[in-house]
DNA sequence: TCTTGCTCATACATAAAAGTATAACAACGA
DNA sequence: TCGTTGTTATACTTTTATGTATGAGCAAGA
């Protein structure tokens, strides 16, 4: 039963051609020369009896059985990627790669005083953040924990629920007194308004939830929650953040608080075969106790 | 950012030695020589910083570490595999390889005369069945398409609802003769009964489903329901099993008929994302029409 | 006790895959 | 228009990986 499969190096070749788009650029990018790239396309396209790309002068451009196959080419990079993750980590010590997926605002405004916290008491502990919203299947392996905004519905997965992160209008002190404050949702057609360019899932759910939500214009669309915050702050206008990432700067004031509340239910998601791993189990409750000091922060400020 | 990553042939090679436990038997498998493996697993080895086995003269005992990192490697062999079935349906034809998940009684008993029609209809097509009661993941796309007896909770999965398979209780002629026919749930008690040797899914669903099931001894526990089957077509006693599968023998009598029935929810599942390939395609509409008419056809023989 | 059969480890020869150098071609900008 | 920089493709060389052959160790069975 000694059949001849073809190398799997083939397929990590093959998917670094499929997203460098040359020969050349592919050779860099994974420490071979260029023939050698281009023999290893050959010798994959011999195999299958179908070709992979059209070469040119200017690279290569896949044909729709390459893209066919992307998928799969792309499972299998993240599944050894999450290999030597595994295998980073399986010293006795608390030690090697993590790596957490979380939405832009919360890997970039949230997490990262957490994760310096838990590297100072973890010194050989190496995180790997990937601040994407984008959502990065745990069950592909693509990270080993991932903040999640909904709950997740597969079996398999260890699912902690941290709690409801607040969600409101907020605007810059300079632009309410430019502007003035709204006291009703109605005064929010007169303001400028930052809001979203493509419907999230999240967005879907939220709209969901809130009927009364007028139909509105918005003079800035963004699709980066993290640069619809930054226009907050810049004094752009009226625009949706989380409340505890607001408060920290006395500036940006809450807008229509008491007419209007959202809520973003957090998940804190991991593979089930992870949680016997040490390096994942330790920062898993790190993670834990850090968003839910986050998320019971603006509560204590508002009894002030 | 041109690093050094390890040749994805170790963990091909890794995995083997896993299952063989011997770098010989591992190298037969693979179509390469022991020193040729040893070498892979030294390489490995190096470039983890741990050990992977303890050597001895009578093979290789994985270490810790290796079993930790096991399920890795099996998704790279089951997304290889994947790839190479993608790959053989890119012809414009249907052709190529659709690798199916059905339960031992499905695949043994009622998909054959399915596979063998569509055969004829597509001789370029290539059918894997994997005959087995494991769930084998779509999801880890260890298979193209599954028929499964539960309603899939993942998203992303295309999932054609069948119907309901009825079962019921049935015995062979000769061994009513001999015992005679109980009238009551009760009168089991008397008489040799198959059953099941440990709970699976399937059954805690059905028990939960079926509260006035009498606590029963079995005379035979078996774990397959094909063992199960067969013992009630020889005469061994009463057991359960699909009325459809029995209504294909005269000489096997429903028992019981009318006082007690099960039923299975029946599922086709696929990858949203094979949905547009045409092999596919192909094999889900013939299970599905095939399933169809098998699960129709006991209605039919209730009529006579 | 002495085969036989299995294992892994090592030394050496060979074959295969990689790298090097160069040619041919296309696009872009001065 | 011509040089620069990018691409792929080809011939040649070198390195690397693999295969072959062999030795040593352990276990089961005659």
């Amino acid at each position: 039963m000694s059949k001849i499969e073809p190398s799997w190096d083939y397929y990590r070749t093959f998917l670094m051609v499929l997203k460098e788009g040359s020969l050349s650029a592919a050779g860099r990018e994974l420490g071979l020369t260029q023939p050698t790239v281009g023999r290893h396309v050959d010798a994959m396209e011999e195999m299958l009896g179908f070709p992979l790309f059209t070469r040119s002068p200017q690279g290569l451009l896949p044909t729709d059985a390459a893209q066919a196959l992307r998928p799969y080419a792309e499972t299998l990079a993240a599944t050894s990627a999450a290999l030597l993750r595994a295998a980073s980590g399986q010293q006795d010590t608390v030690s090697g790669t993590v790596r957490i997926s979380a939405s832009e605002v919360v890997g970039i405004e949230v997490l990262p005083p957490i994760l310096a916290e838990l590297h100072a008491q973890y010194p050989d502990l190496t995180i790997e953040l990937s601040a994407s919203d984008a959502i990065e299947d745990i069950l592909r392996q693509e990270a080993e924990i991932a903040v999640r905004m909904a709950a997740p519905s597969q079996d398999a997965l260890v699912a902690l629920h941290i709690g409801a992160v607040p969600l409101g209008f907020h605007a810059h002190r300079r632009y309410i007194e430019r502007r003035g404050m709204p006291k009703t949702l109605a005064d929010l057609s007169r303001h400028s308004l930052i809001g979203y360019d493509r419907e999230t899932a999240a967005i879907r759910a939220i709209i969901a939830r809130s009927p009364d939500l007028p139909e509105v214009r918005f003079a800035l669309k963004a699709d980066s929650n993290l640069a619809q915050l930054a226009a907050i702050r810049a004094g752009f206008g009226i625009g949706i953040c989380q409340n505890a990432l607001a408060a920290r700067d006395p500036d940006i004031l809450p807008v229509l608080a008491d007419g209007f509340t959202m809520k973003l239910e957090t998940w804190l998601v991991m593979h089930e075969n992870l949680k016997t791993a040490p390096r994942c189990r330790v920062v898993f409750d790190a993670l834990a106790k850090g968003l839910r000091a986050y998320i019971r922060q603006p509560e204590v400020a508002t009894v002030q």
